[in-house]
DNA sequence: TGTATTTTGGTACTAAAGTATGAATAGGTT
DNA sequence: AACCTATTCATACTTTAGTACCAAAATACA
């Protein structure tokens, strides 16, 4: 079911539940073999038991749309002056993979692969490959 | 304040909140100036909210006893053989050391951590730091 | 068109990383 | 005591990684 019919129908129910249980408290208060208070505190106990519900419904898909979670800081390797080619090197450094590797996947040779690590390193700080993974993940800019 | 002093404090508001609504509704029922149906709906909707305030108010309660998010596997560390003192030098590896700084860090020697090293990337089936650090990340062998 | 940046690659090193093999020691188990 | 495992370390090598320096294209830009 798609999550917009599943919405309506759900807030259709909750009215549909509203209106039954006005008639309800309304008829009740001039039947005298039931007390009022009694058929209020139910009503409230329903009501409040709805709001739960309610809230409930709403926030778990306010969750599910709030969730984008690894974002990329462009801004900061812009301001680091870290090009696109340099980027998708890192990205590749960050899985496992060796400069031979690399350079086998971007079709250049390994000479090239280390230069741009080797200007990676001097613009994230890092002396080591590893370092520079966990740099990356810290400035958000590898996914 | 306290956690257990603000749950007191707020459900206590709220049973008061609740009886003085009853009385309210009671005693409007009686005056014929104002409509019951519109007192009831009134009622309805600050109860529906109450429910709403207080399934909130729990289930944040309950977000931060449920928190232990990055547990270790231990049964998996067991079951690849890896001991206590492989398992250090893997947590000093990713968090980027090179095996010299690893051995400072432990007090032996670099060949000690070679043979560590070697050891560990058979057991976790990978060829260079880098992917040590990726399969250890994804069997939660490390914190 | 000229200039700046990016991308590429080479050579020549130095430094780490990783492998293979063997061996000594300490601690716990049977 | 005999046995096993974990830990330690060394030597000798091979392979990657990383640095330094230079330079030619390609691309972007004004």
């Amino acid at each position: 079911m798609s999550p917009l019919l599943k919405t309506v129908l759900r807030f259709g129910l909750i009215i549909l539940a509203l209106l039954i249980l006005f008639q309800l408290t309304n008829a009740s208060l001039f039947i005298p073999s039931i007390s009022a208070d009694f058929v209020i505190g139910i009503a409230a106990i329903i009501l409040i038991a709805l709001g739960v519900y309610l809230g409930k419904a709403v926030r778990k898909e306010k969750v599910v749309e709030v969730k984008p979670s690894s974002v990329i800081d462009e801004e900061r390797i812009l301001s680091l002056g870290i090009s696109p080619r340099e980027l998708e090197v890192l990205q590749l450094i960050s899985e496992g993979l060796s400069n031979q590797e690399i350079g086998e996947k971007l079709f250049v040779s390994e000479s090239t692969i280390k230069t741009h690590i080797s200007n990676l390193f001097v613009k994230l700080d890092v002396k080591r490959r590893t370092q520079a993974v966990i740099r990356a993940n810290e400035w958000r800019i590898i996914p």
